[in-house]
DNA sequence: GGTATAATTGCAACTTAGTTGCGTTTGTCT
DNA sequence: AGACAAACGCAACTAAGTTGCAATTATACC
């Protein structure tokens, strides 16, 4: 995605234009995958900007809807782009338990569960750990 | 779930008998929900087995399948017994974004989903954030 | 373009959740 | 009852995320 479309997101989002927003924002769109606070800060290289400045960015990010927290169900907590998500579901995440990498499920697609009387679904997420096709061919 | 059959659980999943094992795994049983280290030191009192205990013991717990840990997103780890679960996933969980407390959604059946060639699912897990029936209620 | 102002950043110190090492205690087997 | 490994408790530690505050910078307005 284009510098120019990013600045765009944050923009729309009523965002202020900073190097670390667009930075961040962008790393997120580039990876496939759910990355952490600490995952970014790499491959920002020596110039990344304070981890601080990345977990607020995270957040702010967050609060404006363009990310969305993944729950891997480790202890750190990993960020994803949300562009490819629909209003109360984004893919299913599918984690290896031999090389315990993390896949998104995009081409999986899951119904939203009917919940009892008086329970309003806002947002479904679906979490898999299992054997991933790299690791079973590998046998 | 009487205390005999707590016991019963540890020594067939092959465990020693011990007070703090029983009393946590008990704990677990008795609530309807996931709970935390802390919330279960709460539960146990002033006699509470150290943290260091409680940490190893659902540990143990969890390696003998008598346990899982449910990924509710937050930054602390929440348990809860299996004996209600199939071996691929367990129920649901749902959270309300307003009064923040979690509910095992035992009544609501989810399929599991279909992967890609070549991924083998061990285990799913769902999580649902919204509004919970009391707070609906109560507008 | 210059300036005021509030938002954002970076740093250091801090909190919280979970972990590790190690000496002591306890359950189980015989 | 005694041996021995497993489990426990404590204290010190690590890792992830948070907070306070002073310095910087994006935006709005002239």
């Amino acid at each position: 995605m284009s510098n120019s479309q990013v600045s765009d997101l944050l923009r729309q989002a009523g965002l202020r234009l900073t190097a670390p927003r667009e930075r961040i924002l962008q790393s997120l769109l580039e990876a496939g995958a759910p990355l952490t606070q600490e995952q970014i800060a790499e491959r920002l290289g020596a110039s990344a900007p304070n981890k601080t400045t990345i977990y607020r960015t995270l957040m702010s990010l967050a609060g404006k809807g363009l990310v969305h927290r993944a729950y891997l169900g480790e202890r750190t907590w990993h960020f994803e782009p949300a562009h490819h998500c629909s209003q109360h579901q984004c893919h299913p995440h599918f984690t290896c338990t031999r090389c315990r990498k993390t896949r998104c499920m995009t081409q999986v697609k899951a119904p939203l569960l009917a919940l009892p009387k008086g329970y309003r679904l806002e947002r479904q997420s679906i979490r898999i750990e299992g054997v991933c096709s790299a690791c079973t061919a590998r046998k």
